[in-house]
DNA sequence: CCCCAGGTAGGCT
DNA sequence: AGCCTACATGGG
């Protein structure tokens, strides 16, 4: 993708890059919404996010350009990443086709963040059987007592953004270390429920997990081992392949994707999650992930359009 | 008072 | 392996 670089800020064109899209996604919740900006915060950096004219501006105030180029994964080229999904011969239905071909235009500007992977195990485990409010609720005060203040210099901000951090404090994710002491009570505090057991065992299993050389091991070798953790079951696990190790071959399947599944007309009866996911990662192979966000994001708006 | 929320663990066949 | 159910919490 092309993108400029002035200073701390970069310059992105507007059809392959949409803050609406990235951030609403469900792939993130270390972000927040003010009219027309967005602020980032994810692990300990944080940028703001505006249109300017027909593109928009990545203005990085912690961590530098580089980073949040990786971050949003503006590297790669995601129109053709599209037209390689467009091209997967799914079944011989027009409608199955006209339904990805939507989704695909509906979610223009969608890029899979690269995600830190505490942040993500965590903030997955978090998800389960929840809504998204509530527990970004519980991210973001677990953020606020135990992360550390994100400080912006008030002079480096642009004019039009600089009013957010006169009024709103941003704090970093706890690194492991910190995620560490913390008490089954703390957990059950911020509201997450009969969840927080999983977590503090969890985050006793990382240190021990974080060992494994993870370059070496396929997709559902990782996946395999993830699983190993408790709170982390299919769905959870292949959202942190996906969000947290960039692995793109692999196919979450929520109550969502199982909607869209029965939509297109390629499943034979009720099947499992599991065979769900097995069956769309051998259609859309390493191109699942990417397929995976532009039908989720479709089906949850436009049901939400229609309410 | 019931149902739901980007599911998962544990127990049962 | 594949089904079943309980599970905390807050909001509709």
């Amino acid at each position: 993708m092309n993108y400029l670089i002035e200073k701390n800020k970069i310059i992105v064109k507007c059809d392959e890059f949409n803050p609406t899209s990235i951030f609403e996604c469900g792939q993130t919740f270390s972000y927040k919404k003010f009219d027309d900006v967005y602020v980032a915060y994810p692990e300990s950096y944080l940028a703001v996010v505006y249109k300017d004219c027909d593109c928009y501006i990545i203005e990085c105030l912690i961590g530098d350009v580089k980073y949040f180029i990786n971050y949003f994964d503006l590297d790669n080229d995601y129109s053709k990443i599209i037209s390689k999904i467009n091209d997967i011969n799914l079944t011989q239905n027009d409608l199955d086709r006209r339904l990805i071909s939507e989704s695909l235009k509906f979610g223009v500007g969608i890029r899979i963040l690269k995600q830190e992977i505490v942040e993500t195990i965590i903030s997955f485990i978090f998800s389960a059987n929840n809504n998204i409010k509530r527990f970004k609720a519980s991210l973001d005060n677990l953020r606020k007592d135990y992360g550390v203040e994100l400080k912006v210099n008030l002079d480096d901000v642009s004019k039009n953004v600089r009013e957010i951090f006169k009024k709103e404090k941003f704090y970093s994710f706890p690194k492991l270390n910190v995620l560490k002491n913390l008490s089954l009570q703390y957990f059950l505090k911020i509201g997450a429920g009969y969840r927080a057991n999983y977590l503090i065992d969890t985050i006793k299993k990382l240190d021990e997990f974080f060992k494994e050389d993870f370059d070496k091991l396929k997709s559902d070798e990782l996946l395999k081992m993830i699983l190993q953790l408790k709170g982390v079951g299919g769905k959870v696990g292949q959202c942190v392949l996906l969000f947290g190790f960039g692995r793109t071959d692999v196919f979450p399947v929520d109550t969502w994707i199982k909607q869209i599944y029965e939509d297109l007309n390629i499943g034979e009866e009720k099947k499992s999650v599991n065979e769900i996911s097995k069956h769309l990662i051998s259609i859309f192979k390493e191109y699942s992930g990417y397929a995976q966000q532009y039908l989720f994001y479709y089906k949850r708006e436009i049901k939400n359009l229609n309410m």
